[in-house]
DNA sequence: GCAAAAGTGTTTCCCCTACACCCATGG
DNA sequence: CCATGGGTGTAGGGGAAACACTTTTGC
């Protein structure tokens, strides 16, 4: 069936803020812009979209290509139209947010390669286009679906001692926590697998190792159970 | 600036879930398509994004012209972008939802002209392209921020029962509440201003009017308060 | 006065909060 | 044996849930 529609259209855009955590805070992944316009200024990676590609396919495929990321947790968040956001003409993009695990080897090496770097998210240069806003909303969204939602272990090693959870929820969340209930809580919800293992190489008593149970999760959703930190 | 990316691009659209509220329950506004592809079949009012043109002013431009609707709370849904999901070709649909009050003659008047009308969101006929699916993500999306923000009112008339409030929030939500919690907890957030005015027309004791008052739900806002439900 | 819905008082119980304490390990 | 963080017990308070009751109005 031939496209009855052929006015001229808006270019589409995919962007996309990728968050990893380390020993001290929440980090995003930024990419040094080579091109006009805004040559030099750091920015969020991103691309066009091709015809017949789905924008969340295109955020995969420009996060590989210009970060060697792949397989991460990814989410769409909001689409930014604006007419003026792009000074080349109207590019509509629709961002989305990305978790990886900064303790993978790969991360590391894949962006030391290339014209790319993590920036603490309270230390954060100026940004290219309306990536700022971007940058905003996603951090604003990160911290308000990880109370209700377990995508904070998408930030953590497979297997992790309890008080780098609560580590992540206080870089997150941007406040101290209850050690004690915060253990409380998180181990009656159920959806923590308890391991033999304990932590090594450190100079005290090695804390216990736990591991994000998916099947749990789901099963113990189904009969009600609601996530909430 | 020359625009210096010029391939084949999809075809950007908008696509709008409309929800009023009346005495029985939740609708949803569908038009009737008269063309190809899926003619004769009930769909959501949108339609292509002009150049220049954001998507949230075409969603408002497409709500005026399919329904005559104008001035409502207008909210960014998700983009859908699947390349099938329009046997014309790749169209990329940046949905919205939006919230009227079916109280205003206008309302009616205008949707009663065209091929348009109000179905119950438990009875919705087969939609065209993906549009269900669309729904039914609205439909969760107004469920769960019906509760954590103070939106439920743009439903509503302006001037309004608690009753009809509580009713609301039973309908949006599915389940009944407790009078007298409910009352409570609405009162005492202190986001209402009590008029000096009783229902009319109606055959037992009157209840008392409230409106939604914006500014003190900021002032409370600024000073922590969180609306919850 | 009776039906129908508006509007209020109060108890119970659970969970969140806060804080103090003991335990295991490396140096 | 001491420093460091891992791991646990519990008292108290605030608010949600449940329920019964009184008040007002039209017919």
């Amino acid at each position: 069936m031939p496209f009855t529609y052929d006015y001229p259209r808006p270019a589409l855009a995919v962007d996309c803020v990728v968050f990893g955590l380390d020993e001290e805070d929440l980090k995003v992944l930024l990419i040094r812009r080579g091109q006009e316009p805004y040559a030099g200024r750091w920015a969020l990676p991103g691309g066009f979209v091709r015809e017949n590609e789905s924008p969340a396919a295109a955020a995969r495929r420009e996060l590989h290509e210009e970060a060697g990321l792949r397989d991460v947790y990814l989410e769409q968040l909001y689409t930014f139209g604006a007419p003026g956001r792009d000074p080349r003409g109207h590019v509509i993009s629709v961002a989305h947010y990305a978790l990886v695990r900064l303790s993978d080897h790969r991360v590391a090496a894949a962006t030391d390669a290339s014209d790319a770097a993590w920036f603490g998210t309270d230390d954060l240069p100026r940004l290219a286009f309306d990536h700022g806003a971007i940058f905003e909303m996603a951090h604003a969204r990160l911290r308000a679906k990880v109370r209700y939602q377990p995508i904070g272990f998408e930030l953590l090693p497979e297997r992790f001692p309890l008080r780098m959870l609560q580590h992540l929820y206080e870089v997150v969340l941007d406040r101290p926590l209850d050690k004690r209930n915060f253990r409380k809580k998180v181990l009656e919800m159920g959806i923590l697998e308890e391991l033999d293992e304990v932590e090594t190489d450190v100079s005290h008593r090695a804390a216990r190792l736990y591991r994000f149970s998916k099947a749990r999760y789901q099963t113990l959703t189904k009969k009600g159970l609601n996530f909430e930190l």
